[in-house]
DNA sequence: AACTATTTATAAGA
DNA sequence: TTCTTATAAATAGTT
């Protein structure tokens, strides 16, 4: 729908790719808001780009505007804890799960239908999901600042072996064997 | 973009509903493929229908397919036993666990970068999203086969009943009594 | 399911 | 990125 037909294979050029990918990522989440409210179905969703970045959508949004506030919880505890993720996967479904049971507790489970325990499927499957990708788009964060920081480390390190070469002396550094953060990323592949 | 402009909001007639829905239903996930082949991404959509009926798309083409049969194999054990679904949740998880480790054995995962990982990631969350929806849905599908077949029984019950009235004699039975297969259905909310 | 008048999305260009 | 605009595509209402 532009200028020209566009054929639907792999752009080569990078930065129509980008352009394209921006434009089109736009219009599938609009497509897919309007569809869950026209139609009254419970869409979910995921976008990633080559670069690891996380787009989304669902309308469950009670639940998914929850796990935005828990996912900003999240990144918080992963900075304290190191990327300690293994305790923090078991401590996010142990919260979902309490806020799953606490939604039940209140509709009164007895009188809920088939259904609507489908949709709360649907919708509980979605949360998970962002939920998920959003910790993944958080961890590659994460690991971009720490490599900037090793980067800054190294810079200030060479400075100094710089100047301690100046003055002279033995019992010198190589530069990077103290800033040398090489943090060992495990991504948890199932939570 | 029809014949006139449609206000989004919750289509009211039920037939237009459903029409709109297959409609646009099909066109975004076309456009969902299509943003998965030019733009390089990783898309993962899930529909569900007010009915509960699912439809999906997944960039993850290879591990979809595999879990395509997957869910066949389900099906056939979810019949099997009967609705004992707790096991069987324990079992797809694990066999996907296998599949993932043989994945990454045969890819040398010291080599693999933290994108490629996220990117695995990715499609794993999509193939665990669709799994567990094809699971809701292959359970709704036993349920109404489950529910017919109650039908058919107190029908025939009736039948019998009817038959004895009128032969005459004591030692009657309600109808119902015996082919009353109410099975208790507990979704299981989170796998 | 098809048709078609319109609306919408978007490719290329600025 | 953002805006503009010519054109391709999607789809609302109709048959």
């Amino acid at each position: 729908m532009g200028r020209k037909k566009l054929e639907i294979k792999r752009i080569e050029n990078k930065s129509s790719r980008q352009v394209t990918f921006s434009k089109r990522r736009n219009g599938l989440i609009e497509k897919a808001r309007q569809l869950s409210v026209l139609c009254d179905a419970s869409v979910a969703l995921l976008v990633v780009s080559a670069s690891g970045k996380l787009y989304s959508f669902s309308s469950g949004d009670n639940l998914v505007k929850i796990l935005d506030r828990y996912g900003k919880q999240h990144a918080d505890d992963l900075k304290a804890l190191d990327l300690q993720s293994k305790a923090l996967n078991y401590g996010s479904h142990h919260e979902l799960l309490e806020l799953v049971e606490s939604k039940l507790v209140e509709s009164n489970v007895d009188n809920l239908s088939v259904d609507s325990l489908v949709q709360l499927e649907g919708h509980l499957e979605t949360a998970l999901s962002v939920t998920r990708a959003k910790k993944t788009e958080l961890m590659l964060k994460l690991v971009e600042t720490l490599k900037a920081k090793e980067k800054l480390l190294k810079e200030e390190n060479q400075v100094l072996a710089n100047q301690m070469e100046k003055k002279g002396g033995d019992a010198e550094m190589s530069p990077g064997q103290i800033s040398d953060v090489n943090v060992p990323v495990t991504l948890p592949l199932l939570n």
